[in-house]
DNA sequence: AATGAATGAGCTTTCATTCAT
DNA sequence: AATGAATGAAAGCTCATTCAT
């Protein structure tokens, strides 16, 4: 079940030096965190590398032992967190299949579950998902254009079988686009999910949709949403 | 028609300086249209006003004889933008308006007209669109807070008024909820916006909807969006 | 009794141009007053000429044409301010003679005057006072050194003088040096005008003599160093 | 012997940062002169922090990773200057305490003592002495204000001791004021000083006291000035 | 491997002065 | 004479990166 892609992606090589694979892990932990701080806080460009290290209790000379550029430091915090993210989504496609042995639902019932997930990982990393945004910046399309394999790679392919077995399984429309479909599909989710960890996009959900937000964790949105993508791929 | 949040935002007092109104319209544009160039390309913090200033011909006194700082520059240059926007978007509501008399398709209708709208206006203006993009970055939170209305506002007003009038016309469902469907809509509008405007964007609408899109200028996935739309909303 | 260098300082060329002597009265008033609080509150290279132009509702293009620099300026304002405390001292001169026709106090009883002056002045412009205590700075040593003539000429022919007077009048001793004794009167009559205008000053007179100068006006101060002044040059 | 003052004086946060406290000594003795030399000269607002780093041969990047800001460089220098100015004046409070064990001379003796012992430092260290009277202005009261103790309290507290001792003594009269007399003392005291270290209370002293102070290195000035106040305090 | 002092290019911003109108 | 927009050198300060220890 697991993607071809995701193996390969695990296999490109690091961005960090080979030192810093063999540090003691509370170490790395502390570094990878403060920087993640840092990044998700003041972007890219405004983040100080000597205030991270200063942070995490490392020398600035042990940071560039371990990271060739304060660039290498910052794709390694996005890999690090597409992995955790890859999980996410992986196990959300696990649980969609099991529990959706027939196959009823599908696509929608795959879609509610990662907007579960992408809401959980928000809140749960908020930072990550604040980094994210800022990578995907024009400002920083020369560094975002480092990075070996996308994200989206993953999500599309995930999207596509889903698409393809929903289809076969005539639980929605025959004619759709799959293309179409996931970038419709994709689109609703990322939004979502900085409107959970951004302030921009936290702010911009109120506006839309109100303030019960907060009382109910976004769960008669999601509902709501499920609700207008299910009668969108309906057939009949 | 005019919503008063429009009429009211006109009345904001600018980020620039009075001398900034003076001076000679074509000298304005370029700089402007340099500052734009700038900090499209390399985000808020990396953009340099000198730069900007060298290449607008103007010295670096006369640039800060018109902006208090960068971020009155910027700010600036954002509102600006909105006007603009803005103005695209009540144009769309005249037009759905005009050519929808009898109510039948309304916010469908309207949708689909947005999409265009901004499709063309990232188009024509992908620099500023890259700018928005930044702005919602949380490192640029605090310069983001300071501007005294949010184009969502607008938007968000916009679709309230059209789904109220979509629902008395009985073209969609009554019981959807407002909120919910404006943010609905909203997430798959900007994502699509921005698609045509950032190399991220742009890359990963090719990951999900293929190269397609480049031959018919997105048309074919406006229709597929729409026609989910219709669908999501449709009564019965 | 007018000395000859007040009358030949008169004559020195001013440090402003001709158009700054034909200007309105009012205006040639505000713009030096705006001029003196700039320059008290700053200190010379602190102080900024466009600020003073703005605030005195003249333009800048005006300010250059009455003054040729900002030097002119400041010289202009301690010029204006030594011809009133020149003034100030003269009275003092005066004064004392008209009321000490039989010489009984003499240097003493101008001293006495002095210290009233001087400290009547320091609260009426204190901040030409400060500015003075500013251009004794070494950093104003060039510009201070421009002034044609200097305050300390009058004061110490005031005191030679009445130095002078006291002796043949026998109410002084003899064996007194007149110059190092006109230091000594200056040296106790200058640091108490600055006590009564600038902060520094104010404090340490504090520190020194206690809070009971603020209920007195400086009185009791005044009549201890009066004493001991008189003490200092009695005969016998 | 040694005032409470002093001792906590010592202990208070020092305005340079950790990494100036662990420097070469040649290398701090050289930039603290060259700085010494720069706002002396020019005075705080005019002195450049670039300047003096390019002089001590040292990168301005160390310069800012020794001092927080051009103002911690100033506050260090005053600090550094009134330490060795606060030992001499504790030595010439000890030697006349030796010298006068039986207090026939008291606060005269010990005013003669400070009058050489200032003149000597202001000598010794003319720009110093510049730096004093220029943290006295009006425009440096902000700056001055972050100092966290003052000279004046220790050379208050220095005379009060003499006084109380020499009253005790019965060698000055009773009924005089201690804090106009430490005043009065201290005025004398301060423009001696300076009058020994700035080109304009040089050219002043000149004026009042003649050319001889420059032959006799202000012994004569001194002879007058303690005798002036020997009578001024003197019982009967 | 780790340290942290040192570096200096580069940035934003200020302001005395000029000059076309 | 008056205006005020324009100028640009110069200043304080930041921070990614280097390297001697």
């Amino acid at each position: 079940m697991i993607p071809p892609d995701i193996d390969s992606a695990a296999e490109w090589p690091p961005f960090y030096k080979a030192t810093f694979g063999k540090i003691d892990e509370e170490r790395k932990r502390l570094l990878l965190e403060m920087a993640v701080a840092e990044f998700a806080q003041k972007g890219f460009n405004a983040a100080n590398i000597n205030e991270i290290a200063k942070r995490s209790g490392i020398s600035i000379g042990s940071m560039y032992s371990y990271f060739e550029s304060k660039e290498a430091l910052f794709l390694t915090i996005i890999d690090e967190g597409y992995r955790v993210l890859r999980e996410a989504l992986t196990e959300a496609e696990a649980a969609t299949e099991a529990s959706d042995k027939a196959g009823a639902e599908g696509i929608v019932s795959l879609f509610a579950r990662l907007l579960h997930s992408s809401r959980d990982y928000a809140r749960k990393y908020p930072e990550l998902t604040q980094i994210y945004l800022d990578a995907t910046t024009q400002g920083l399309a020369p560094l975002s254009g480092r990075l070996s394999y996308r994200l989206e790679t993953i999500t599309a392919s995930l999207y596509q079988r889903s698409i393809a077995a929903s289809k076969a399984a005539g639980t929605i429309r025959q004619e759709l686009d799959a293309g179409a479909l996931a970038f419709y599909l994709d689109n609703l989710l990322i939004v979502f999910q900085f409107s959970f960890a951004s302030d921009y996009y936290r702010d911009r959900m109120r506006i839309f949709a109100g303030d019960s937000v907060d009382a109910d964790d976004g769960e008669g949105l999601i509902a709501s949403l499920v609700d207008l993508v299910r009668r969108s791929v309906a057939p009949g």
